[in-house]
DNA sequence: ATGAAAGCGCTAACAG
DNA sequence: CTGTTAGCGCTTTCAT
């Protein structure tokens, strides 16, 4: 059996009490005693149960994690590096894929309160949103990631969508290209990327060609259709942003389909740099999301609500930040 | 505050055992009653305390990951199936990437330990395997998903490696190769591919270059570096073989900067059949492992090592599966 | 500086 | 059919 505070008291001939403060540096316990009480803990192997202390209180040191699909290569990279951030602070991570399913969300939800975790990332999408804010009890620790939802009042770590578009274009635009589509996903921030797009384009004087832009689902396929949709038209334009890597490699493989040469007679630029942009040849021009620093203020950003449970709610806005790669070149002149 | 199962058994006018046996559909109650608790409990939105209950010797209902690396994509989708087939059974898990440090793993393990797990799925490496088998109690349901390491005994789930390697070579003797390079890793599972590789060019009378013959991490880079070592020799084989898809990728990138097409000068087969293979063009050929089934029985062996803790230990072998993409044809005769 | 004792929320005999 | 009660392993006053 697994030794208990019981076991390592008696060894030691002291108490509980004593034992307890000594696990928890709490109290004042002479230095003799420490040292007796720590050498029998490690003879006796004695390892605190978590569950036993979560039950007075305390901490069950874990966090919930609804993500939308861990096998989607973005999704996996944000879920590693929370974990990263949270195994630094002693937290572990309960992972959960939605399929942006709003039953499952909520399953879930249940489920990691049953369980007591200390705060909960939602990486996901709602399609009824205010669900969400009444699952979960008022101060209890959330943030939002990677999704602003204005109406939500809750924590939020987000990119700067818009501006991510509107860099996209700029970019785009820098290298002389004045036709240009959008593959976009029908997501909040799919729309916050298209319309910073389209911004950027107005911004420009150059129209916006409606027969252009065209909104898919997010998978490979989608991108390959919805790009062949805005090639396939009389006058294609001569760039191409997708509002993701996945999309944009799928409307490389449809230009590739359509006999166009990327980045020669297309560019494309997509979004995320995930793992795929790096993978596919030529190299995607994409704009990154600094996950790394995301997820470091999420798990800070959970774990100052512990203390501060009626904290004034924050939405942090990252700079997204364009990542050259060779899918992107300067138009031809005619 | 949360209502507690004493709550629940005032309001509903009856003790707390009551309610515990409703909630657990155990002992035997009446319908009226029954009815009247669900009722109350519902009203009081009682979720009873997994934590509580744990403590008294119940499962915690919670599965723990070691994983190699959760942004690895092949990694990503097994943790997406393990957690979807956990799921199904009322399980949640608990991720932990190890980047297959030893110690990194020890301290996960130590940590899910003292957070009460009831099963422990291991799908990382550790340099020295008995440190993992020592720092599980006898008896603890342990699965070691798609890595066989023949000294430990602990149950097993794995595809066929040896004969992996041995399909794809054959493949690729089927298509007239007779040329062919191994680009393997530095790791258990590539070794058996690789040595199934051998053997298949041995049984059809095909010389095994070792010139063609590299081992690396894994990696795009040393995919790409491996790749470029067999490539560059005098006289290049026309075919390669390579232990997952990653490789397989650096692989096609080594060729394509060489000048060499794929498949018409080089054929190349992956192993894994991540999506990297279906982003690349061409669409990858490769070795598919049934992750979906795989995780499927790695949670039922974990399920059932609950109720039978002397279990005789089993080691389940699944078929690899050959996935014919573009990156392979024919080799034309000079 | 240390210990006794009362809980935390729930389960499981054991009574009635 | 229902209730009483003794833990599960730990934390935390409150005494000593």
């Amino acid at each position: 059996m697994k030794a208990t505070i019981y076991d390592v008291a008696k060894a030691a001939g002291v108490s509980i009490a004593t034992v307890s403060k000594v696990v928890n540096q709490t109290g004042n316990i002479s230095g003799k005693t420490r040292e007796r009480v720590i050498h029998i803990m490690k003879e006796l192997q004695y390892q605190p149960s978590v569950v036993a202390s979560a039950l007075t209180g305390k901490k069950t040191s874990t966090f919930g994690l609804l993500i939308s699909d861990l096998a989607n290569p973005f999704f996996a990279e944000v879920a590693r590096n929370l974990e990263d951030q949270a195994q630094a602070e002693g937290y572990s991570i309960v992972m959960c894929s939605t399929d942006n399913k709003d039953d499952k969300g909520l399953n879930y939800i249940s489920l990691l309160q049953r369980k007591q975790i200390d705060g909960l990332i939602v990486a996901c999408e709602f399609s009824r949103w205010p669900l969400l804010q009444e699952s979960i009890p008022e101060g209890f620790p959330v943030v939002l990631f990677s999704k602003d939802i204005p109406s939500l009042s809750m924590h939020t770590i987000t990119v700067d969508d818009y501006k991510g578009g509107y860099v996209a274009i700029q970019h785009l635009i820098a290298l002389g290209h004045r036709h240009i589509g959008i593959v976009t996903e029908d997501s909040p921030s799919g729309e916050y990327r298209a319309r910073g797009a389209k911004q950027a384009m107005r911004d420009a004087s150059i129209a916006v060609n409606e027969d252009w832009i065209v909104t898919v689902n997010s998978s490979l396929e989608d991108g390959l259709a919805g790009a062949a949709r805005v090639l396939g038209t009389e006058s294609r334009p001569t760039a191409l942003f997708t509002c993701n890597d996945l999309l944009a490699v799928g409307s490389m493989q449809s230009a590739q389909q359509l006999g166009l040469r990327v980045p020669d007679d297309l560019s494309i630029i997509g979004f995320d740099d995930t793992i795929l942009s790096r993978i596919v040849v030529p190299r995607l021009t994409t704009i990154l999301q600094p996950i790394p620093e995301m997820a470091k203020e999420t798990i800070q950003l959970l774990l100052r609500q512990s203390d501060t449970p009626d904290m004034p709610k924050q939405k942090i806005m990252f700079q997204p930040q364009l990542v050259e790669g060779n899918s992107t070149t300067a138009v031809v002149e005619q």
